[in-house]
DNA sequence: CTATGCTGTTACCTTACGGTTACCTCTGTC
DNA sequence: GACAGAGGTAACCGTAAGGTAACAGCATAG
């Protein structure tokens, strides 16, 4: 799981750094709204801590501009107790809101829960077309027929059911697969043709589609024109 | 939408039960541990709000008893604001905690996002006259029509959906797409003809209109300059 | 020790993205 | 009326990004 961390006090965000690592939450770090939005442009987040008051902006218009294009769950760090801070964040899209002073441990389990939110809905099956994925049982058919996977192939295929039906973008692939390794582009290009291939076996419609720069999505064919 | 409240502060509950149904929020209401028991047999909610001291028992245990026979997200009230109450209530299964005294209106609006987590989430959609833009899913369609955009003009098209309905001036447009790049202006005016052109498929009113010198926004035809 | 299969690597192919250029219209100004 | 400047369109084309197949190294099983 890893999150983004958007907060100007580097004391306080060390600490946090260091407290959610034990807690298994890798964090991307930024102390500044420039500096986030640049970060945040490489990947995509389990979820995203922002402080607001940020020397060179402020962490509600962040928020806002974030609304209408990132699907992340936004949580709120503030000093600002006052209702009208809080009922603003929560109108920009904000799903949880912490005063400053706050213990770790409560941030930590705030993140983990924000977080399932995501994942919680991919139950334990996922069905398109003709292809059927148990999440549990780590059984994949296509039209009756089994598929067998690599391990790679796998956790690539739970990553895209994830997100479904949003697109995982290339950086969040890398990171889950090959967590801090050299990887290349031809690793990547790999594992995509063969996990296709494996997909569909025959004349099946393909399932995984690439956009370009974007990343790669899980959806039926779309066959207007 | 329909809750449970389980409460013994008869003022504070009365207050809450008024205040919530304003918000278009039901509430089914019991003051003892008890009376929750019995009420919550027959009927499932779209979320739960337990107060932890209760006469006859405490909200943590029924949290307890509750986390594996029941779906319902569950939030806490206390007056407790230790860590180690937060800490058992999140560990029997709560969602969120709220420590008295709270604003109702901050009750209801993390009433309303727990009720949503069992819902399907839904992606953040924009739409103008026939358009239609996922911005998770990132497909977009013009009556019904499906359109791919290239990276560069799915950016642009973000853009102008962020500072909707108002306008987006180049020097913005040409930091966000080419940051720190050598940009002349035919790169922008490619990008604008581009887009424009796979917005607008075949005799479909433009939607992408430039305003001299102040920038470019997205709006239905309406020729009041 | 052989066999099988996973995964990193390489080579080669295809496509379409986007920078470039040329030419057009429109509007306002002297 | 001509010129300038802003904006719009269409076509050209080099290249980077993406796709595939085949091979090699390495593990693990049997």
């Amino acid at each position: 799981m890893i999150i983004l961390l958007v907060e100007d006090d580097t004391l306080l965000a060390t600490h946090s750094i260091d407290f959610l690592a034990k807690e298994g939450i890798e964090v991307d770090y930024a102390s500044t709204v420039r500096q986030a939005k640049s970060i945040s442009a490489q990947q995509q987040y389990d979820a995203i801590v922002l402080d607001i008051n940020l020397p060179d902006g402020d962490g509600l218009n962040l928020a806002q501009q974030w609304q209408h294009t990132r699907s992340e769950p936004i949580l709120f760090l503030s000093a600002r107790a006052a209702l009208d801070d809080k009922l603003k964040a929560f109108s920009f899209g904000a799903l949880d809101y912490l005063t400053k002073p706050f213990a770790l441990e409560e941030l930590a389990i705030r993140i983990k829960l924000l977080a399932n939110k995501n994942t919680l809905k991919s139950n334990k099956r996922f069905a398109l077309d003709s292809l059927n994925v148990d999440l549990n049982a780590k059984i994949i058919t296509r039209a009756q027929r089994l598929i067998v996977l690599s391990p790679q192939q796998w956790q690539l295929l739970t990553l895209l059911v994830e997100h479904y039906p949003n697109p995982v973008d290339k950086a969040t692939v890398i990171n889950t697969i090959w967590p801090d390794q050299d990887v290349n582009n031809n690793m990547y290009k790999s594992l995509l043709t063969r996990l296709r291939s494996n997909l569909s076996h025959e004349h099946e419609t393909p399932l995984l589609h690439t956009l370009k720069k974007q990343g790669i999505v899980l959806k039926m064919e779309k066959t207007d024109e």
